[in-house]
This record gives C-alpha cells, structure tokens and sequence, in this order.
DNA sequence: CCGATAAATTTCAAGCTTGAAATACCATGG
DNA sequence: CCATGGTATTTCAAGCTTGAAATTTATCGG
C-alpha cells in the first residue's frame, strides 16, 4: 500500500507531471522575459533578441559564424541573418568575410557595440536578479544540477 | 582561507550564478520548445501559439474573456486576437459577445476545435516526455518546490 | 578536372508578437 | 443626466521568427 499521499498529485504518471512542470517552467520563463523586455525597452530602447545576440557576440569575442550564433541562440539562420542586419546598421555589429572559406561570415561587436553592451549587461544582470529575488544559493545549487541533467541532449 | 573549490564558479556573487542559472533555464526551454513546435508541425500541422491558445481553452472550458485569455498565456491582447483570429477562421474557436458587458468577449472551443485538440494533447504530452526524458521523480519534487517559489510574484 | 553532394548564408512569405493608438462601452461621482 | 476616468477589445506598424527556396562556395569520389 501507499498510504496517505498528502501532498497532492503524487499519484499522476511521469508524463502529467512533467507536463506541469513544462507549464509552470513556461510560466517563469515567460514572466521573466517579459520584466527583462520592459526593462529593456524602457531604460535601454533595446529588444531581447537584440541583446541576446549582443551578449552571444561579448562572450565570443574572437567573433563567430553566423551559423555558429544561430546554433548558440537556438533560433533559425534567418532570423540571426536579420537580427544582425539591424544591429550592422545601427554599427553595433560587424560582418567580415572569411578569408579561408567564401561561404563563411564572421560576426563580431565593433567597438561601439562592445562599449554599449558593457553598458546594458551591468544593469540586465541588477534586473534578472530582482527578477529572481528569492531563489537562494539552494535554489541554485538543486536548480543547476537538475537544469544540467535537463540539457544533456539524447542523441 | 576557503579552501579548494573543485566544483567550479561557487565563489560568484549570487547575481551571477543568478544569470548563469538564467541562461542555462532559458537554453533548456528554447530546446524543449522548438522539439514540440517541430512536432506539431510534421505530425499535426500546427503551431506553439495555436497550440498554447487550444489549451488553455480546454483548461477553462466554460470559456474565457480575451483578456483572461491573454494573461493566462502572458502574452499582449493583440497577440491573443490575431490567434484567435485564425483559430476561429479555422472553426476550431468561437466568440460569444457577453451578455452583461458588451465591451466583452468569450472565446471557447467549438465541437470540432476540442476533438481536434484532444487528439493533439495526448500525443504532445508523450513528446514532452519524451523531450524530459531523464527528469525523474525526484527531479520533478524538487524543480516543482522551486518553480512555485519563482513563481510568487513579488509585489 | 567534373559532377554530385553538402555546407553557409541570404531571401522570402507567412505567421507571431509587442506596444501604442483607436474604438466602444461601463461605472461613478457630481 | 453627464463628464470623467477606467476597462475590453481591436487595429496597426514595426520588429521577430520560422521553414523553405535560392545562391554561392566547398568537398570529394571518380
């Protein structure tokens, strides 16, 4: 026997467990977005896809393909091709052409693009962690074990 | 003195770990995402939104106000008319103008929109399980305490 | 070298999404 | 009653995103 299951949906099979817990992951993640949105729209005038691929650019600083940025982004190659785009119009960003393979671009920040992020990324990292005030060094400790686990891709 | 640390970046200020818990989060969700979307889209035609939007109807059978609807999924009100929009030109949506408030809207699945839903449920939930594959139960007690603590909002 | 196949990028149409403005309606205090 | 402020929804422009097709270049077996 069981017995007494106080705790609620504990007798739910694996499957509808982890399809609340994909709602509520979705839920955070999707309500943090939001307050990063806002708070990159109204004290930056800047976008999270916008920002995501200037951070993906600061942590490769030697600069990346444009297939490697849409791999680390996990978005499509065309919509890294138009992120880039308006990031290289606004002289954020700058593309040079491979010397060794002519297929192949190479994706950087330009100085004022690296001047600008080290602006955004002091305040984004304030922001998120307001937005994740009370997830303690427990919290993370479990958290990051778990999201780990989470990431090993199947095959 | 603290001694060796072989486990790595314990010694991050707690915004940092903060971010980089962030940042592996939102990696495992965008992954988890775009397998679900791909397989709504070679096995049933569909789409996340659309998806999302049918099942929170399902969720709330009786039906919802656009509005409701849209802060149940998070995202703005014209994103919640466009899709029910074409769910609705699809005849798998109804509208129903409120009786008591005509500035107000109910939305609700019709006949054919909760057949075809609960054909797609039972197989997204197999697919999610499979996408969580070696999250076990253990796993789920833990990440579903957390969750509901990043969930509360703060204000 | 040639032809076939594959890879890197861009282009494009269609759909998604936001945020702000417009429209319509409700509620309430003079 | 009516003016004012608030709520519900839609509309719209601009930007985001995907997936597929097109383009260009590389690779490799013959």
């Amino acid at each position: 026997m069981d017995g007494l299951d106080p705790e609620g949906p504990r007798l739910d099979p694996l499957s509808k467990r982890r399809l609340k817990m994909w709602i509520r992951m979705l839920g955070v993640t999707r309500s943090a977005e939001n307050r990063l949105r806002e708070f990159l729209r109204v004290n930056h005038d800047t976008t999270l896809p916008r920002f995501d691929v200037m951070a993906a650019l600061w942590r490769r600083r030697e600069g990346v393909t444009m297939s490697e940025l849409s791999r680390l982004l996990l978005v499509s190659n065309g919509n890294a091709t138009t992120v880039v785009d308006r990031l290289e119009k606004d002289g954020l960003v700058r593309r040079t052409p491979s010397t060794t393979d002519r297929r192949t671009v190479h994706v950087a920040l330009t100085d004022e693009g690296l001047r600008v992020f080290e602006g955004l990324a002091a305040d984004h990292e304030a922001e998120l962690s307001r937005v994740f005030d009370h997830v303690d060094e427990a919290d993370l400790d479990a958290l990051t074990a778990i999201l780990k686990r989470m990431g090993r891709e199947k095959e």
